[in-house]
DNA sequence: TTATGTTATAATCATAGTGTTAATAAGAGA
DNA sequence: TCTCTTATTAACACTATGATTATAACATAA
């Protein structure tokens, strides 16, 4: 048997062109608003990208991340590159998939775990650096290709994945590039499946309160989920799907123009 | 901005201790029959293991795995190891985690990536190299502990994981190992997450039918998300939610001593 | 041949959950 | 005070689920 064992000197000489990198998905919930006339503020599902200097892709937006260091955790390093980025130390942080085609890197052979963070912006305070930038995600999905649109209300980032459903073979979808001229290494593929895995986990999982504020009223949450899903949710559905995840504090929001809505927060005691 | 960039010369001399290895949970579900007097078969969840002849954790037992080769993808090396166990194609492979701490390999860095392989047992016969040997699954959990029991019929392998909530930091549960001396490497961890994500699957994926023959009846069937899930279900119950994903055929199996049961297939055009 | 054991499968009913529509509540501003 | 707007709840039909019970059909033994 030759597990876990070098099996020739070429297995050792091939190593030192070999580097773990890890690529962090940053979503946020956001409002912005529109208009002066009337105050609508409308929510954007958005994710941080950065724009490159460097060889390679320089010039092409990317995915903060970076190169795992000799005797860091891959998860350590993570997180190192999100406090780097937002300053802030408790955000959610969870592993997704790794990346470990070999030419996705011109220079060498560079696996990459991505991670997806999730943050309520407001946290933020434009504390971000100037080489990076929010962009909104627009998604159509059809039975085979997914187009994606980031915005960033400067620039728009446009790119289509193939999907083919590899049954019994390898995960439920298997994701290729069709068009990308803006995203650096395959970042096309690592934003798509991620922003599949967070759509998923939001249905049953309580992940979204992560990217809430601590005090949020349930239209706010709402209109989270729909931004985040891409499709409008009924009140009351949604009300009864949530309504044994939140508490019910005595403030209210008023100043809309219309009813004040109550404030919740999240019920971590369940 | 550093990023994507090799900070110093430190980075590349320790590049050379590093290697990306996959270790895969082949997981299946079997009959065994229980005792001759009355044919009592009974179904057992079951992994795959190794038994280690070599340093580290020689005389081990440990996940099918090895290293991946220079100029080789991540998920063909999985396959590849995959094949040379079980001399079989087409089984279902799927990316779960990767494994970056420092120092869970003894002789120099080791980030691995874990594959769950399903397949049904059947398509074996007896197939499998000397030093494999499938282990009966059996767990135990608390809220803070989980017991694990692998059984291969002559050896018993115990191991105990401590399951702490790690709340907005990290994935759901971050798992320790408490207890284990019978398993190599971190791989009580990787079998504990593995199985935690086979049995969420199982609630909202078809990924039941890769571990099934083509022809099945609905006990069986049933018996098979038993046996994974740890508990029982009830057979009106169960049979509604899977109705609309098997098909009826016209064949039945007889031979019972009781009601012969329909076989059916499963629906893939859904 | 008939009774009995055993499991397969369906019928039944109560209860819980969901989708949908519509009604009511309450602040802001005219 | 009236109107606009959104928040919140009520009400109803419908669907899904949990649980119990009834019926079907084969194998085996009397």
């Amino acid at each position: 048997m030759k597990k876990y064992k070098i099996k020739d000197d070429n297995d050792l000489k091939e190593c030192e062109k070999l580097s773990i990198s890890t690529d962090i998905l940053i979503f946020s919930v956001s409002d912005e608003i529109q208009s002066n006339y009337r105050k609508l503020n409308k929510k954007h599902f958005s994710v941080l990208l950065a724009k490159r200097d460097t060889y390679p892709f320089e010039g092409k937006w990317c995915l903060p991340g970076g190169f795992v260091k000799p005797g860091e955790d891959i998860e350590d390093a993570a997180r190192r590159i999100l406090v780097d980025k937002t300053n802030i130390h408790d955000i959610y942080l969870e592993q997704l998939y790794t990346y470990g085609e070999v030419n996705r890197d011109p220079r060498m052979r560079v696996v990459s775990t991505s991670y997806m963070a999730l943050i309520d912006k407001n946290r933020l305070n434009d504390k971000i650096s100037n080489n990076l930038s929010w962009f909104n995600i627009a998604v159509t999905e059809d039975e085979k290709t997914i187009n994606v649109t980031l915005d960033n209300n400067n620039e728009e980032i446009k790119f289509k994945i193939a999907k083919t459903l590899k049954e019994k073979t390898t995960d439920r979808y298997k994701y290729k590039i069709l068009e990308n001229d803006k995203l650096a290494f395959d970042h096309p593929l690592i934003i798509v499946s991620g922003i599949s895995r967070l759509k998923n986990k939001l249905e049953y999982t309580d992940i979204v309160f992560n990217m809430m504020p601590k005090y949020f009223t349930l239209s706010e949450l709402q209109q989270v989920y729909e931004v985040i899903l891409g499709k409008k949710l009924l009140d009351p559905a949604f009300r009864r799907i949530i309504a044994n995840k939140v508490e019910k504090t005595n403030e209210m929001r008023t100043g809309g123009g219309h009813r004040p809505s109550i404030l919740y927060k999240y019920k971590t005691t369940n």
